[in-house]
DNA sequence: TATGAATGAGTGTTCATTCAT
DNA sequence: GATGAATGAACACTCATTCAT
């Protein structure tokens, strides 16, 4: 009657897996309308029980959404704190780019949601905001070992790089994976993340820029 | 019965302003709490109108909306269409990027309903991927000028480095200005802008670089 | 301020004409979508009006409704109380019939709307049973004077019979000219009278019937 | 977004019942003030629910109240087409008006609606129609056996006659039963249904009419 | 005489949530 | 664990009506 803290374990093997349909099916349902157009009994309907059930496995839509979206950035944290490979710079940005897109791609749902709600919710906001910190410390340190080696610029701030560099593959993804972007799709996906890589390896590296000439 | 396309044109100064009100009224409150959750009686109360104010001008919410988003859209295309200075490309893309950020930051409340809203609805994602692509077609020129002047490396592909390019001020202007996001905010919006134009200039331009050496 | 009784009589010419334009388009409406679906500012649109328009002539769209049913009613009046021609019975009936086809075919929007609020409108019921009555008296007298003369059975209830009779015409010009019941039209307007009168004629007549042999 | 066409069948007896509930309080109500002055909310008043129930059994009113109709006429149907006694001409009449008024009275309620309605819905219109031309075939091709038998005027238009004869029955019913005209109840039922009987017989029946002697 | 802006009560409808079964 | 009936607050939207201009 009184628990309210934390959610809820079903104790059956038969809960866990009603719990786990209802969350599948959120997770598309979201991704095809949006959070503000998916009401519980859609989930429900489209998970094949009764409205009622819903609230045995969690308080409100709510709930379930922060979950789902907590998992996949806590997925995406893991992935952010991975080991980055000692290869040359380029080839290091391009795996790990690829990599990123290819997660990204498979959460598109999540991903979405996350920034049809981002504004709305204070919550889903900071979950996201300590996973994009992940991100850019990755990025900046690694900026900052290619400065040791002399391969990035010294007089960049790799926090603000980092920041700027971020944005642009996160937002690339989104507006390619979530938004589905036909501008974008004039290119594959493998094109893209080499450009990128260049454009950043550039942007970034050491060397005789003759810009300004 | 008969489909009445179009918005509706108010006869009198005071009609006029009073439409103005509502949409005033409105930007803010989207800007607030986020298009779902404000209610068409939060708009009137806020314009200190009745409820039933609000359908002399209007359709739906979702009309509003769109004229508001359409608005600031035109007024962005046409920015984007302004000649570009010939400068050096570093100032001059700096110049950009200021701007930029300016539209930007004070038209804040627009962009972050449009950003809420593109996933769901479809003409939401119309009107802005096709401002877009004027902002993309004129990095794209800019860059392929560039390349003329040898100021910008030649084996770019000019149109995937614009969108790379467009996304990172973008999603950088989205991540500061509606999201606040703190992370940013330890950087002024000009150290910002000028590491932004750096990273572009470098990442674009022609020079021996060394990164993979 | 405080003058509530009787319809309101413009003074001006323009104020008359204003008035009459409202009746034309009310009934007009009326007749298209029925009385329930026709809002008092559709009328005032259909007259070229503004809303306010309307409240310097009528109290409501209740007032306007009874005024055009009375009137047609007054006219329906008048014309079951012109004297009934002396020919033979089954000419006469033609006659009658016919004269009485065509008045409510011209006004079928009345005639229409009435049979919309007669359950509903005990005022509306009242006005349209007074003149039925007088149609009823009416036919019932010309029966008793056709017993009188031997042409009608003598062991009718005239009252009952006119009732019948009065019945079965009215409902067919209803079912004919305002719902253009297609069953109906198999057959021309005259062609229906025709049947009608000679039904009624031998129905009430005298005969050696064989009906029953 | 899947079109449900159909009515909402209740799987559990509760629902089913509760289904009834609503379409017997809807009944009382239209009877008593007319469709047009029903609210949803006086039905689960009256159904003693809350409003929201109404919908998980019916869209809106107008479906419960077309599924009322349909459900009247459909009984009317059947009834229109059980066998006609083959006794004598007039007595077989007269066993029919009686049957029929019967069953007028009993369900006068929609039969009031639908009057109401005819007008402005045309789905409403149609099954009514659909209905009384079964009626009305019903009735043709009982006069042309009766002309075979030399009982009724076989230079009769059968097909107009019907319709004639099917008019001023449901008319004088539904003045009797759906509006109570008082003109009407100075005669009982049954005189009326005798009448009625003769007018109808003799308006058809083979004999030497003196009418126009 | 006419306009059109504004009102606000009234109503339909949705949907998260509860609960008896 | 699951159902589905029922609730009722919340909200969108309509439209008769008023009134300053």
């Amino acid at each position: 009657m009184t628990e309210e803290s934390g959610q809820f374990s079903p104790p059956t093997p038969k809960g866990r897996s009603t719990r786990e349909r209802i969350k599948q099916a959120a997770t598309e349902l979201f991704a095809e309308r949006g959070y503000a157009n998916v009401r519980i009994t859609d989930i429900t309907t489209a998970a094949d029980l009764s409205p009622g059930a819903f609230y045995r496995y969690f308080d409100d839509r709510r709930e379930l959404m922060l979950e789902l979206i907590r998992e996949v950035l806590a997925e995406a944290y893991e992935f952010a704190r991975s080991p980055m490979d000692e290869q040359s710079l380029i080839t290091s940005v391009l795996v790990t780019t690829r990599r990123y897109f290819e997660f990204y791609e498979q959460h598109r749902a999540l991903f979405g949601l996350m920034l049809e709600l981002t504004q709305t919710d204070a919550e889903v906001a900071e979950v996201w905001f300590e996973t994009q910190r992940s991100f850019y410390v990755r990025i900046s340190r690694s900026l900052q070992r290619g400065a040791q080696r002399g391969l990035v610029r010294d007089d960049l701030d790799t926090e603000v790089a980092a920041q700027l560099l971020g944005s642009m593959s996160e937002f690339y993804a989104y507006q390619r994976f979530v938004l589905g972007s036909e501008a974008l799709l004039k290119f594959s996906v493998d094109e893209a993340a080499r450009s990128l890589a260049e454009v950043w390896v550039n942007g970034v590296g050491a060397h005789d820029a003759k810009a300004d000439a």
